[in-house]
DNA sequence: ATCATATTCTCATTGAATGAGAACTGAGCA
DNA sequence: TGCTCAGTTCTCATTCAATGAGAATATGAT
């Protein structure tokens, strides 16, 4: 809502932005013009442009809704079909330095979906691309907890109920709660065979330069080696790349 | 390609819609310089201006997507949605004065899409919403057909076959094309019973103001009056409407 | 018909976009 | 390692468009 870049450009896209948000509701450009700072008479000026311009349509008055000729032009991809476009060729990269099995997941819903898999020639596991997992025992799922608001984890933790994968899942809410808080302050995620009897895993979140969190990617492996002597090595490698990725939004 | 909107927003809106149409594909900045006329520190200044506001990421350098967060903020909403939002509240107003079946229809990959139906209380057909037909012997159909130039009118009817629906239907790609070449004269699309026994119809274009084909409407009915005594009111209203709805675009 | 509100218009003022070219950056490659 | 080219940012004087207040108009609903 709030304006990000100067001129007169910034200005039309973040009405754009904005109208493109109300889903539809009623646009009242009296409230609009009184919260944005933004005189009516230059209101009305951009949304002539945008109208101009084929990005809206005005189907009565006081309504404004995207243009179909822009959904349609944006119809062959998604914001799932971006992400994977844009991370698959970090993990790639990545693999070569740290030879594990990696995923890049974001939060849907409170479930982790991965949208990208990236594994070395030798190692393959069960994960599989666009899978949804449950948040509280991954990795990616901690970590991205961990970002969350107080009371987006509480709403979370409410939710249940929490299965237990393997003996070492943690399954009640408040060890949850614990394990969240910890994975904070340590500033990654770790999955300690919480999910496969197996597999271990470490995760940390992908932040644009704004700070917004994008989502996390993470190292799994049968080699219970990553969480001892392969741990801060692995944890810098994942680290550099989230860097990487996230300067990108 | 061409600028619509005068001044920088317009310009940068224009950019917008043409990394769109990319579909991911590299975007070259000399030549879209050269064809734009648009000097290439501009063009720049545009691109930042985009990417500052969230409308673009860079996910490698030369390489343009549509930023994750526009496309999330476009999921409510797909060109199908906003065009029966727009066009319902037309075709139910026009159902007062028209007591008859009304559609809306568009042509996708040469089949017809009925997206919206509004009937009288105490009529009813077989056509459903989001259904979708022949165009070769639907009134909506062959008005659609009648807009296209004479090459797509070519592949589309050496694309058969032309299955017989009522001893009405006309089949043979010569006769189609006759029929076509009379519905574009005439201005309106006719159905005298080649979908169903009973059921004759009236067709018009929906177009935007600066020409663009929306798609059409149509009247459909039992009665054979409609192709009678009641055809010039019949017109008469749906071409009112169909002009109506074609200035919101 | 009338009312509220969405929308357009006018004009003097202010500030931003423009365009050419030089300078810089980064990825791929010998 | 350093080369090289394409992509990208920067500088600055010039030009043109955005701005803001208010009045005027159009429109849909009651």
């Amino acid at each position: 809502m709030t304006q990000r870049v100067p001129g007169p450009t910034g200005k039309a896209l973040q009405l754009l932005r904005d109208i493109i948000a109300l889903q539809g509701q009623p646009f009242n450009p009296e409230a609009y013009s009184r919260m944005s700072g933004m005189p009516v008479a230059n209101l009305y000026r951009y949304l002539t442009a945008l109208l101009d311009s084929d990005m809206l349509v005005r189907p009565t008055r006081g309504a404004y809704l995207p243009h179909p000729a822009l959904l349609d032009s944006l119809s062959w991809c998604t914001g799932h079909t971006v992400l994977k476009l844009v991370i698959r060729p970090h993990l790639e990269k990545l693999v070569k330095k740290l030879p594990a099995t990696l995923h890049f997941g974001i939060m849907e819903a409170e479930m982790i979906t991965y949208l990208v898999k990236v594994a070395p020639a030798d190692a393959d596991l069960f994960t599989m691309e666009n899978m949804q997992l449950e948040a509280y025992c991954s990795g990616i799922g901690k970590v991205l907890l961990s970002t969350l608001s107080r009371k987006e984890i509480k709403a979370y933790l409410s939710g249940g109920p929490f299965p237990n994968l393997t003996p070492y899942t943690i399954t009640d809410p408040t060890q949850i709660l614990q394990e969240i808080k910890k994975t904070e302050r340590r500033g990654y995620g770790i999955d300690d065979r919480e999910v496969h009897e197996q597999l271990v895993c470490l995760a940390v979140p992908v932040r644009s330069p704004k700070g917004q969190v994008i989502g996390a990617i993470s190292a799994a492996s049968m080699s219970l080696d990553l969480l001892g002597s392969a741990r801060t090595s692995a944890i810098h490698h994942l680290q550099t790349a989230a860097k990487a990725i996230g300067s990108v939004f």
